[in-house]
DNA sequence: CGAGTTGTTGAAATGACTCAATGTTAGTGG
DNA sequence: CCACTAACATTGAGTCATTTCAACAACTCG
C-alpha cells in the first residue's frame, strides 16, 4: 500500500487537479479506488466504454493504439503522476487507445460520472482539463507535421531525447533511458520497422552518439542527436515533468488573474 | 453584412454553443465582433499570441502549420460554422496553426478572455469544449495512426472521400468537391509529393473512380474508393457537418442526464 | 497574345521495407 | 552448472513505393 501523502502529492503533482486545496485534494483521493496493475497487463481497453479517469501513482505503461489489421502503433509512455482517461467525463465514449503497464503499475481510478461531478464543483477543474487536451493536442499535430515532413533518423533521435527527457537516469558517460526499450518499441514509437531502428543505432553506436545494448539505450552524445534531429523544437508537453507541467501552468493562469 | 438570424443558427449549429438557449446565444453574439477575410487572407497566425476565439460564419478556410524549414501541411479544412482559437481562452498561449482563407469568408470574434468568461457563466460551454477538444484529439489520433501504418494511395482516396462528405456538391454522375484544390493542396493534406498525387489521380480518372480536372476532382467510384482506402472508418469528427455533430452530441448528452 | 500557374509524365535515384539467416542474451529447469 | 529455449538483436540482399529532377503540355487571366 502506498502511503496517503504519497498519493496526495501525485494528485498535487497532477495538471488536472492544480490550484485545488488540499481539503479538496484529501476528498477527491478519499472517492478513488487503487488498484494494482502487472507489467505487461492492460490498464484499459481500446474500444471498452470509457467509464473511468486515472491517474498512475506508481510506475510506467506505454499507451498503444491497434490498427484494424492487427498492427500496432505506440503512442506515449505515460509515468507516474500522469493521468488518463479524461474522456470518461464525457458520455458515451469508447477509450481511443489501450494503456498497457510497462513496470507494475499503482493506478488511481474514478468513475467517470465522479470526474463530471468534480468539474461542476470545482470548475478550475474543467479549464484544467481544457487545457491539456488543447496542449496534447499541440503536441500531437506536432508530431503529425514531423511524420510528414521528417526522415526515420530525425524522428528517431527526437524519440530518444524525448525519452532520455522524461525517464532518463545519469549514468557515467551518458543519459540511460531506463525504460526496457526493444528495437520493435523504438519502431513502433516512430513508425518504422526493428530492423530500420537497429541499424541506425548500430550505426549511431559506432558513431559515439549513443550506447546500446539489450533493451537498452544510454545517450551518449545528446548534442550529437540534437544536430541529427535538426529544428530544436520545444520539449512536447505530455514529455514535460509533470511538476514542471504544474509550475508552467499556474504561472501562465497567475499571469491571467492577478489578483484573486 | 449577413442578418442577425443567419449568424445565429450559425452559432446554434456550433458545438461550442450547444445547449445555449436563445436569450444568451442573442447576448452572446452581441458581444462578437465580425471581420471579412478576403481569399488567401490570413485569419490567425501560426506563433502570434492566441488572443481571439472564432466561428466561420460564411466561406471556407484552410488550417495549415509551417514547418522550420519552410515546407508546410495543411491540416484540414473549416467551413461555415465552425469555430477555431479555443485556445484562446487560456492564458498565454500562441496558436499552434496559421488559418487562411480560400473563398471570401465572415469570422465572428470573440476575445479570448470573454470565451473564459462565457465557460464561467455558462459551464456548459466548458464542457463542449473539452469535448470538442477530446474527439478532436481522436481524429487526430487516427490520421497519425494513418500517416504511420498506410500507403499514400489509401491516404488519398480518404482524403478524398472526407472533402465530398464535407464540401461536396451532387454532379451528374458524382460528387463535386467544391473546393479549388490544386494538386499540391492535396500533397499537403495527404503528406505527399505533388507528383504522386497527379499520377494517382491519373490512374485513377483512367480506371473511372474519379474525374479530375484543373483545381477539381469529382467522385463518380465512391465505393472503389472506399475499397482503396480499406478500413471502412467512421468519418473523423471535424468533418462531420456541424449539424450532424451537434445532434450527436446533444443526444449523447441527454443519454446521460435523462431528467434535467 | 504572353506570362504565370497548374498539371502531366518519364527516367533515375533512394530511403525504407521485407525476407531470411544468424548471432546474442536472459532466463529456465534438470 | 550446463543445456535448452525463447526473446531480442544484427546484418545482407533484394525489392518496392515514393521522391526528385526535368521537360513539356494545358489552362487562365490580364
Amino acid at each position: 500500500m502506498i502511503a496517503n501523502a504519497v498519493l496526495i502529492d501525485c494528485l498535487r503533482a497532477n495538471p488536472v487537479f492544480a490550484q485545488l486545496d488540499d481539503a479538496a485534494l484529501d476528498v477527491v483521493l478519499a472517492e478513488a479506488t487503487i488498484r494494482t496493475v502487472a507489467p505487461g497487463d492492460i490498464v484499459v481497453r481500446q474500444g471498452d466504454a470509457a467509464s473511468a479517469f486515472g491517474v498512475l501513482a506508481g510506475g510506467r505503461a506505454k499507451m498503444i493504439q491497434v490498427t484494424a489489421d492487427g498492427r500496432q502503433i505506440l503512442l506515449r509512455y505515460i509515468v507516474a503522476g500522469q493521468e488518463f482517461g479524461l474522456i470518461a467525463a464525457l458520455p458515451d465514449l469508447a477509450y481511443p487507445l489501450t494503456i498497457e503497464a510497462v513496470d507494475e503499475c499503482q493506478v488511481l481510478y474514478w468513475p467517470g460520472a465522479t470526474l463530471a461531478a468534480y468539474f461542476g464543483r470545482y470548475p478550475q477543474l474543467a479549464l484544467n482539463a481544457l487545457q491539456i487536451m488543447v496542449l496534447r493536442n499541440q503536441e500531437l499535430q506536432a508530431r503529425y507535421r514531423e511524420l510528414l515532413t521528417e526522415r526515420v533518423e530525425q524522428r528517431l533521435a527526437r524519440a530518444l531525447l524525448r525519452l532520455a527527457q522524461v525517464t532518463g537516469s545519469c549514468d557515467k558517460d551518458g543519459t540511460l533511458i531506463t525504460l526496457p526499450l526493444t528495437r520493435e518499441d523504438l519502431a513502433e514509437l516512430v513508425g518504422t520497422t526493428l530492423y530500420t531502428v537497429s541499424r541506425t543505432l548500430s550505426q549511431w553506436d559506432q558513431a559515439g552518439l549513443v550506447n546500446t545494448g539489450r533493451e537498452r539505450v544510454v545517450v551518449t552524445d545528446a548534442a550529437g542527436l540534437e544536430a541529427i534531429a535538426g529544428t530544436a523544437e520545444v520539449l512536447p508537453v505530455s514529455c514535460v515533468a509533470p511538476c514542471a507541467l504544474v509550475e508552467m501552468m499556474t504561472a501562465a493562469r497567475a499571469a491571467r488573474t492577478p489578483r484573486t
